[in-house]
DNA sequence: ATGAAAGCGCTAACAC
DNA sequence: GTGTTAGCGCTTTCAT
């Protein structure tokens, strides 16, 4: 015989209420913690120790499609392999897994359109809310969701599409902190390589940027800000190509830890030296950064916490309802390391 | 009014069928392409406009519980930060979703404990199947679950507890072109710092050196071998210490590329230069490994297609019942980069 | 070709 | 304090 789908057919309430020598009402009462009070000490007992023998574990389907709440939620992030979601994930699930659900993870690619497919599928799971990772400015999928009353957190990135509670860390503050040490450093000519701007980090540190370098004084020309068409090494690269052909900076601000890889790359490759050439800076502190030759300096920025922040947010909402403050903004800091030093001639 | 978990009441089978003028049943059949040829054409356009025109979604748990299939699967893995499960992660959600299966993650933590309760929880869960990449070689809660009967595949690491369908890579091989690679370059004096033996990767890699070594005629002193607690950058970092007070090895293969980085950072502790002093192999090849300084020379492991496959084996033992073909190994390559060099005095 | 009805396993409103 | 009953949304016999 083949073995059914989930293996040994499992006790179900009904076999453990007839062991117990009561009603399947009763037991379900007896197992609940909620509701145990309503049955007699001795009963308890009973229906515990039956459902211990026959190593019972209530269906999630059935109490689901009773309660109309199945204790999973979404989490949606446009990348696993990026080492930047990892430990977002970790957080969330952390907090969730403490609160009794069960986090279903759905990696969009970095795929619009697969974001709309995942949510929509995750909803079709019963899910009971959803937490965002990989949202852009303009976010079609999000809005319509929110706009249907789906318990919804955004972490990481932003949306202007829509007012959602959402977790991220302080774009400004970070990008102020690099450039200021930059500057502190005898840097002027700064580049940066922004991320792409219909994601609200790209947009958000790229106006940071072009804001806190008036404030303190260094070059301020267009062909100093190259944006890049993705996060990554490559897209980095090519920025990177383009910056240093245009400009001569004697540093750059990367808008991610895989763009200043990609920036690193380039320098190598034309031999130019970082620090002593270049600076580099980049943006999140992933895993490795510390080992990079020179070792990256970067913004750190709380994943983790970011993650179980959105999570708590989320389970607030869902045991009160949309919580009234939308937005929480954690604290970043820089980390300096090998990458930067002061420019060559003095700046 | 509170949102309902799951937002806006969706629309329900009944609704279709009241919609489109017809019995609930009759929709059901209608909406279900297996069941699609037992009823009327112009029935079946009918329903499907009404489910389109309502935005209808089949209520998964309802079906689930019905059918005893929920379409889940669910994925265990030890540690979702470290940068080698991402890529099998989404190897096997790849296969899965693309059979309508959606994929439950589960982190242990590198606990062994929570291993068990995972699988508890999936299968609580009434997950269809398994795939567990963090089993260890002596484990029972892989016995345990194999024992009833759950459809359940082993990924990246081996179990010797129960005999269940099995896709790794070819330690052996790996290890043997690492080795064929050192000692061609004339290294004779190579230090082996395996991962800990209660891993399957750890005794397996651990063996074919001390099988390899006598072949290739190298040194298998046993101080020179040293076995790394966990598979971590301290754990490395730690034996690589030991490794060097006790012996001088001008080459040290790694368990994987975390103990390789924490040897390079031993090596730079001490003075000593890779690869000129000593060179150094790690294993698997995860990202960023060529960005180290050196770049590290590493054996490629094909963690995603190791997913895919593992989510094939599966999705065949649920269609057909447990396959007779027990174990897939994938073949590796030998990635050389700058931290492997003929050694100072030539041997 | 379609309607009727039973029931998956559970919970909750209602008896007693 | 416990039994009874109904029903969550769906699939699937069984009739017709």
């Amino acid at each position: 015989m083949a073995a059914r789908p989930g293996g040994t057919r499992h006790a179900t309430l009904k076999d453990v209420a007839e062991r117990a020598g009561v009603h399947a009402g009763t037991a379900s009462r007896a197992l609940n913690p909620a509701t145990q009070g309503l049955v007699s000490e001795a009963t308890v007992r009973a229906v515990r120790e039956a459902a211990k023998a026959l190593d019972y574990r209530p269906n999630s389907m059935a109490r689901g499609l009773k309660t109309n709440k199945t204790f999973m939620v979404g989490v949606i992030v446009p990348d696993l392999s990026n080492p930047l979601f990892p430990p977002i994930v970790r957080g969330a699930e952390e907090v969730l897994s403490r609160a009794g659900y069960t986090t279903i993870i759905a990696d969009t690619d970095n795929d619009r359109e697969r974001e709309g497919e995942s949510i929509a599928a995750l909803r079709a799971r019963q899910v009971d809310g959803l937490l965002v990772a990989s949202a852009s400015r303009d976010d079609e999928a999000v809005r319509t969701a929110v706009e249907q009353g789906v318990p919804l957190v955004l972490v990481n990135r932003r949306t202007e599409s829509a007012n959602v509670p959402t977790v991220t860390s302080d774009d400004r503050s970070g990008i102020e902190k690099a450039l200021e040490h930059l500057v502190r450093l005898g840097h002027t000519a700064i580049g940066h390589l922004p991320g792409p701007a219909h994601l609200s980090t790209g947009l958000e540190r790229a106006r940071a940027f072009r804001h806190h370098m008036s404030e303190l004084g260094g070059t301020l020309a267009p062909e100093l800000t190259v944006e890049c068409s993705t996060y990554s090494v490559d897209a980095g690269a090519v920025a990177a190509r383009t910056l240093l052909d245009q400009a001569e900076p004697t540093a750059i601000l990367a808008g991610n830890d895989q763009i200043a890889v990609g920036v690193l790359d380039v320098l190598r490759e034309r031999g130019l030296r970082c620090p002593e050439d270049v600076s580099v800076v980049g943006y999140n502190d992933m895993t490795f950064m510390d080992k990079l030759s020179p070792p990256l300096t970067t913004v750190r920025v709380p994943h983790a916490a970011m993650g179980a922040e959105a999570a708590q947010l989320l389970l607030r909402w869902l045991a009160e309802g949309p919580p009234a403050a939308n937005v929480l903004t954690l604290p970043v800091e820089l980390v300096v390391r090998g990458s930067t030093a002061r420019p060559r001639a003095g700046g």
